[in-house]
DNA sequence: CATGAATGAGCATTCATTCAT
DNA sequence: CATGAATGAATGCTCATTCAT
């Protein structure tokens, strides 16, 4: 479940021949669209804040909206990553692992994962709404790879008793929506005022464990 | 509590004299914004789905950006206005109301309001992160009149023994997240997959009641 | 050879029924043309300026170009209305009027003339470049009128003895420019520089009849 | 005093990389300019004059005045250049330089100058009047270079009792104005009537001979 | 007579993208 | 592989002018 490699780099590891330009690029594209937005951003700034010719980013990525692509389809991966693991798997053979023990190591994991890529978080959550080919990859990783696991999850710990009897793919569409919208209404709508993060979290675990537990 | 005006006409009465085209504007604006997001919205392009001059739209907008703190100022008040009125103390005397009523009557109400107004919020999540003027009008809104009153009727519930004993604060951001969480992932985030709207808003009040119950 | 008459009142006596609304645009008109240029002036500017809606410009004058004749018109026949004058031959007829008191008076008018419509004067030479029908009227002007009244006088003090035996033409010239430098590079050229006018003229009309002095 | 080198060839020195595409664009904007004046000339038609597309003029001057300015700004240092030169010096050294020979020199290098560069001295006073920052580099160069230089020589001249013995500013302002003024009329005020050249330049040569001469 | 909403052409400027070097 | 000059369509916005009220 870690994500010790830098996401940049995972970013370029698909493409041969990573360039130092191409980096920069990348990482000048992230800074410039989770700053300003991918349609109010422009190439020639992001070249700029690169530090290369308006022409080398077109060398390495086709369109602007190709970059953005690039960008975010790794994003999308790493997102979901963990849960795809095969390792992820053992949650379930290990009898000792209550669904309490399972949702902080998750929360846990996907909150560091989220702090630490804040800035492409934000962009994915910006842009897919515009972006028909981007929900589809999205919507692709998660339909065919994470609700199925996570329903499997779900089920196993249901038939512990010891959540709610409820379908699990509405037990992990609560979850979800409980912990990524604590992160958008904390990075994306009111960033400006002050978080007690580590408080938040942990009554946002309470508060799922507590809504989703079984009733006595 | 109730949303009977239209939100359009809602926009407008600040003007006077509010012609035709202008309705025309401010409803094309709406609908082109959120379909592809303000910066990739063009002037011209509003224009023609309004069926105006281009040079109509700056004669009652000053600028673009103007045209949508325009539209979304109303947008934030009425979106908290329910919960700003005065008859919504209401509440806290009618010793019946129990918190699971409250809840209802508060979900049901501001769900109605999103659906029938699901353009302009999406606007407004939207454009949100990316004006800070447009955050410091939504801030001071929801600052000074929503938590404020939010957190009185937190306070009520709590002392009655029906919900748990946590800070107000928290209890009015997760159950605000779960709520607003499950319209972004229905509208912005996954738009094209089903979604049984009755079903999973019942189960979010429901979590959000568990989630919030004073540990017996 | 007196300017009494105020030159805004000038301007709209040939227009009938005049109001008060007109005169603003005028004065605005004056106003704005000779602080930004004609160009770069624009219509709902001198609006604004004279406190009329835009449309009651186009009411009175047909076009913004059409505002700018009826405005220099007068001004150019103002400028040399003096020398114009019948009254103006009786220099000729007074046998005791040098051509240094003749200089001097007309110097001195037209200077008054000048400092209490630099605004006019200023537009006048910024646009005569531009406009061919400007200059025709300007040249109409000057050529049937002023030069030959002019050259009548020169010859008269050619005849004299006061003045060199250059050709009048010549000579009229070199007075005009002298004195219409001045006044450019003064307004013009370095407004921002600080200028004895007295000191100045003086020492101008010391050039002039020294410079057109015969050679003894 | 010599301005054999060209002054289109003058503006671009400064810059590196000069394409042709940059002179086409200087040549039609001088054209331009000052056929229609600065306000009144498009961007647009400076391309199409130039043989360009629109985006390459902005690629040069990131703006339409930033264009201007760097045609202006080496237009006056050219045209005060020789007055600044070292070699100017030797005018006072030569014994044999009388005021005539002197005068003589400048006016001649000067005008010749003027009438090669006749459509960018047009430009100069025509949008001096409207551009305080082109009014500040005006006046920056003439008054710490060319008042201070021609007034040293003035007073050469006054001690050697050649002129008048009037401040050696006035002597220079009454001089320089009599020959732009001259240009001035010539030029941009009455250009459509015929002119001697030739003879109008050396009566205004002696014209300012005599008006400087001292009485005797 | 005066208004100001409406127009659509035109404006200066920026854009994503191409391509010769 | 990288450059940056060049492009021309598109952008947000302003313009002079018209006309119904």
């Amino acid at each position: 479940m870690s994500d010790q490699e830098n996401i940049l780099d995972f970013i370029l590891k698909d493409e041969d021949n990573v360039t130092e330009k191409q980096k920069k690029i990348i990482a000048a594209a992230i800074e410039a669209f989770s700053e300003k937005g991918f349609a109010a951003t422009s190439t020639s700034e992001i070249a700029k804040k690169a530090g290369v010719a308006e022409g080398t980013i077109f060398r390495h990525y086709k369109t602007k909206k190709d970059l953005l692509l690039k960008l975010l389809s790794p994003m999308v991966s790493k997102l979901i990553a963990p849960i795809v693991l095969k390792d992820f798997n053992k949650v379930l053979d290990a009898e000792h692992h209550s669904f309490e023990e399972f949702l902080r190591a998750v929360v846990k994991n996907r909150m560091e994962f989220l702090q630490k890529n804040d800035a492409l978080f934000k962009i994915l959550i910006q842009e897919i709404p515009f972006h028909q080919d981007l929900r589809e990859i999205f919507i692709d990783q998660i339909a065919s790879k994470v609700f199925k696991r996570l329903n499997e999850i779900m089920d196993f710990y249901k038939e512990k008793g010891e959540i709610l009897d409820i379908p699990s793919m509405s037990a992990v569409r609560l979850a979800i929506t409980s912990i990524f919208g604590y992160f958008i209404a904390r990075h994306l709508i009111l960033p400006d005022i002050h978080w007690d993060d580590e408080a938040e979290i942990e009554r946002t675990i309470q508060f799922i464990l507590a809504g989703l537990a079984p009733k006595s």
